[in-house]
RNA sequence: GGGGGCGUAGCUCAGCUGGUUAGAGCGUUGCGUUGACAUCGCAAAGGUCACAAGUUCGAGUCUUGUCGCUCCCA
């Protein structure tokens, strides 16, 4: 046999075991022989990590979970299919290329289109075998051979089809509205990659005041910036503005009708200042009179607000800042400024010409592009927008009807919400990288029409949308004869676009495909509760729409990994972000994995305690779980120890009847399956680990293995040892299978268990209770009373000091549990540290210099004489008297009162239990004192 | 402004549908190294479950309010 090493190292094991798995083709849901018919099937799609780079804890967070959640139902026998890919990420990917390039010197806008994307592939591929080799090293088991990559050809044609389906169904359109501009990116956004906060940075309220054109003041005649501009003004309208340098696209001011402070002004105009420009006084319900002085300026080229009211108002859009957020020609002196210091400079120059009233402090809430950090500007441009109104009402009702099932449960209520109050969803990006949008523009459409001199149809189309430019083109010349020329749109789709298909987009939709048919709709879709709107949402809308069916059943939302000072880890600075390959080389991926799962509770974040020690992290809650490892090892270690020389003794097999402590572990065992099956089938994954440890570690190791080195039972330990492994498997899979491989390998031959018929423990079937197994209570509540005996003499053992090596005599009153403590006797001699004199009788007469331990049902005497003091003694048994009376009393009252009429039988019977069982070890305490006194 | 979460031992957190003396890990204190494990064992100390009121025979758990922290949406 190969001995086991006294230390478990999860480096000699790892990788070799996974190397095995993979090789074998466990992970592939065809070569599943062992199915369970009862059970459905568990089919689940990763969440595509983005190739911008490395992953982070929160993929490691991940794979943690949902690689329990696929070998859990794996070992229950389903047929089970986890596919795996990453995503294109548009943005974000582009980004981190085009900074990787401007470190090297060179910029994309010096390069082709085409060049570019060489890079980016080139980066994606370097990024793709990073994620991979970590989410090998994390043990998930997918079916490599389904990767799936969203900008690949079968996601290709997947998102086209999407876009074209939606298109021909007219909730696809382009339209030239306001959107969130990306200064830096240089690309509209949506409104979820806008992130709106209150910032530190010290905002005003800066008040202006406008000039009114009256008879007397016909407008400034002066220059800007003489300080005599506003010279021989009468009357003045003052509008509070967190954005002063709009004010030169201001084409109104605004105030409420109601307001009877204005309510003269309107219709007057005002004189822009720097601009001169003549702009109306008007009035609109949406102008809140609390606000400022009650009016407002109206830059409907700027300001969402402002969009709305100019279109209502019929203003004119005047644009004053160019993509880069420059101020451009129409901001007249201020043209070609940025527009920070056009605000600086514009408020001076206000100052001078004595038209800013006040600047008051104020907490301005700034949007920032997700990705690249840059102030998002409102910005008038065209845009492709998707119309999501339906499809919301779709996704919502999917909840509402319960088939599709959020866990936990209370993100429905954020997911009614947004979808209740869906807005149109800006689908193209002015980025390179992605799916460029499938629709072709006809460019010559003047040149064919003055050619054909009328031949052609006045209505024709001049956009074409189809799957391939030839399509297109087909339908084009269909059109226009054929001398068309086509363009394809430059803009490509937001990443969630594609993304919001994967769930059937990675099954092959939309082919009619072998897995289409047999795993869609999938059971499971397992993420972050961030990405519940840009993510989740949009594949259930997509995925109704598209497939006619919800795209899973079932979302599970786990919580979001913070660094120890409770910030975001994706969002605080690189070096607060762990690479999870760091503990995995430090801890195992075993204790990675076991820390992450049973860190928290479902959709709660997990704070991580990982701090620097000589450069490298540490935290003490994986150690924790290394240690947990470890400990398992070493259990294993000695059960296999014990098959080697019990193997000496013949005809040594199933002990039977078996003895109280193989009884007593049994059922521990059956009671911990039947709990952990229960918690993992209501996804409390966290709570079913922490039993499965408790079990391992305190039942399993700490007493039936001291049992077990008296009288070792080594069908016994064998098949508790087989079940606990596989208990713990989705939770800890290397250890698990090491052991396990190790155990079959020495024991098979002789405990023939129906789990060692399987080649591997993870598609070995996860433990059952024994329904049939009924544990004797009496067994149960003698072992309980052995078990408090001897934690007794332990616990005197220490208060008086006795030396560790020293066996002590002892004397039980047992009463009527003797038969429990005759078989014990060994076991407490050994565990309690007893000498060979241990009397266990019925009843037994008292030393006279001895410490008394009340359990109740037996009474311990511990003859310690020299070592224990009669006072001290006296002085402890009256505490605990006083104790037990209080506690009597309280009990007691209990009873009296309503509660035995109202509260259900079984409750107050163990009420009365305890009641009974406080009152017998009062009597004992008070007995032994009466004797004394 | 609307919605969610959190507040339990020194620290990090569990505590499922209300029901024994509220648990774990880490840390702390004392003892312990030949026989699975010092990545260990044994024992111990440590909590007015944020606060207040209510429902109930019974509240860490349910309701309402207050305070503090935090997230999402507008």
């Amino acid at each position: 046999m190969t001995e086991l090493s006294k230390t478990y190292d999860p480096k000699a094991v790892e990788r070799r075991i996974y190397e095995w798995w993979e090789k074998s083709g466990y992970f592939k849901p065809e070569n599943q022989r062992y199915l369970d018919p009862n059970e459905p099937q568990f089919v689940i799609t990763i969440p595509p990590p983005n190739v911008t780079g490395t992953l982070h804890m929160g993929h490691a967070l991940t794979s943690a979970i949902e690689d329990l959640m696929t070998r859990y139902h794996r070992m229950k026998g389903a047929r089970t299919l986890w596919v795996p890919g990453t995503d294109h990420a548009g943005i974000a990917t582009q980004a981190v290329v085009e900074k990787k390039l401007e470190q090297a010197g060179r910029r994309r806008r010096d390069m082709t289109r085409d060049e570019f994307l060489a890079e980016v592939w080139a980066w994606k591929e370097h990024s793709q075998r990073t994620i991979n080799s970590q989410q090998r090293a994390m043990g998930i088991s997918v079916d490599w051979d389904r990767e799936a990559f969203t900008l690949d050809e079968a996601r290709s044609l997947a998102v086209r089809t999407a876009f074209k389906h939606l298109y021909d169904k007219g909730l696809i359109y382009r339209d030239t509205r306001m959107v969130n501009w990306d200064p830096v990116q240089l690309t509209g956004l949506s409104d979820l990659e806008v992130e709106t906060e209150e910032e530190g940075e010290p905002g005003f309220l800066y008040y202006v005041r406008y000039p009114l054109q009256t008879n007397r003041w016909e407008g400034p005649q002066h220059p800007w910036g003489s300080g005599r501009w506003a010279e021989g003004a009468t009357e003045w309208i003052t509008v509070a503005t967190t954005r002063p340098e709009t004010i030169l696209g201001d084409t109104a001011v605004m105030v409420n009708p109601e307001d009877d402070r204005y309510t003269h002004r309107v219709a007057c105009r005002a004189i822009l200042p720097a601009i001169g420009r003549e702009i109306p006084i008007i009035s609109d319900q949406a102008v809140d009179m609390t606000f400022g002085t009650g009016a407002v300026k109206v830059t409907p080229a700027h300001d969402f607000v402002d969009y709305e009211v100019g279109k209502r108002h019929h203003l004119p859009f005047v644009e004053v800042m160019d993509e880069m957020a420059r101020m451009n020609a129409n901001a007249g002196p201020y043209a070609g400024l940025d527009r920070f210091e056009c605000r600086k400079r514009l408020v001076a120059d206000l100052e001078k010409e004595g038209l800013l009233v006040k600047t008051e402090p104020y907490m301005v809430k700034l949007g920032r592009g997700q990705r690249s950090g840059a102030v998002v500007e409102p910005r008038i441009s065209l845009q492709w927008w998707c119309d999501m109104k339906a499809m919301a009402q779709m996704a919502a009702d999917a909840v509402r009807s319960g088939r599709i099932k959020i866990v936990p449960e209370r993100f429905e209520k954020t997911w009614f919400q947004w979808l209740d109050n869906i807005r149109d969803w800006c689908i193209s990006r002015q980025l390179w990288w992605g799916h460029q949008i499938p629709v072709w523009y006809v460019e010559n459409a003047e040149a064919l029409r003055q050619a054909q001199g009328g031949a052609l149809r006045a209505d024709l189309p001049t956009q074409y949308c189809a799957l391939t430019e030839a399509d297109a083109y087909r339908a084009a010349i269909a059109d226009w004869g054929p001398d068309v020329r086509l363009r394809q749109d430059e803009d490509v789709l937001d990443t969630w676009f594609s993304s919001g298909l994967w769930p059937f987009s990675t099954l092959g939709w939309p082919n009619d495909t072998e897995d289409m048919r047999r795993y869609y709709p999938t059971t499971m879709l397992e993420t972050g509760y961030d990405i519940l709107f840009f993510w989740v949402a949009r594949m259930v809308m997509l995925g109704l729409e598209l497939t006619g069916d919800v795209p899973f059943t079932t979302v599970y939302l786990h919580g979001l990994i913070r660094t120890a000072d409770g910030k975001k880890m994706s969002k605080s600075r690189p070096d607060k972000i762990i690479d999870p390959l760091e503990l995995i080389d430090t801890y195992g991926a075993d204790a990675l994995r076991f820390f992450l799962v049973t860190a928290g509770a479902p959709g709660n974040d997990i704070k991580m305690d990982a701090r620097k020690v000589d450069g490298k992290w540490r935290s003490d809650r994986i150690e924790g779980a290394r240690n947990f490892a470890n400990k398992l090892w070493n259990a294993a270690r000695f059960v296999l120890g014990k098959l080697e020389s019990e193997a000496h003794e013949p005809g040594d097999g199933m002990r039977d009847p078996r003895s109280l402590p193989d009884r007593w572990i049994t059922a521990r065992l059956n009671k911990t399956i039947r709990d952990v099956r229960r918690l993992m089938d209501d996804y409390e994954y966290g709570e079913a680990g922490r039993l499965i440890y408790d079990f391992i570690w305190s039942d399993f190791c700490d007493w039936y293995l001291e049992f077990s080195k008296i009288k070792p039972n080594p069908a016994v330990l064998v098949g508790t040892l087989d079940a606990a492994l596989r208990l713990l498997h989705p939770f800890m899979p290397f250890v698990t299978e090491e052991l396990w491989q190790k155990l079959k390998e020495q024991a098979a031959h002789r405990y023939p268990l129906a789990s060692f018929d399987y080649p591997a423990l993870m598609l070995a079937p996860y433990p059952r209770p024994d329904e049939a197994a009924t544990s004797d209570d009496a067994d149960m509540a003698g072992m309980a009373l052995v078990q408090s005996a001897i934690h007794a003499i332990r616990n005197a053992r220490a208060e008086y000091n006795v030396e560790q090596q020293r066996r002590i005599p002892a004397l039980i009153a047992a009463g009527a549990h003797v038969a429990y403590f005759e078989e014990m006797r060994q076991s407490i001699q050994m565990l309690a540290r007893v000498n060979d004199e241990l009397v266990i009788a019925e009843q037994v007469s008292a030393p006279d210099q001895a410490v008394t331990l009340a359990l109740g049902s037996a009474t311990v005497y511990l003859p310690l004489a020299g070592l224990m003091d009669l006072e001290a003694e006296r002085r402890r048994l009256s505490d605990e008297l006083a104790e037990l009376e209080a506690q009597i009393a309280k009990s007691e009252g209990l009873l009296a009162s309503d509660f035995s009429r109202r509260a259900p039988p079984a409750v107050v019977e163990r009420e009365r239990a305890k009641l009974a069982d406080l009152q017998a070890r009062r009597d004992q305490v008070r007995g032994r004192l009466a004797q004394w006194s």
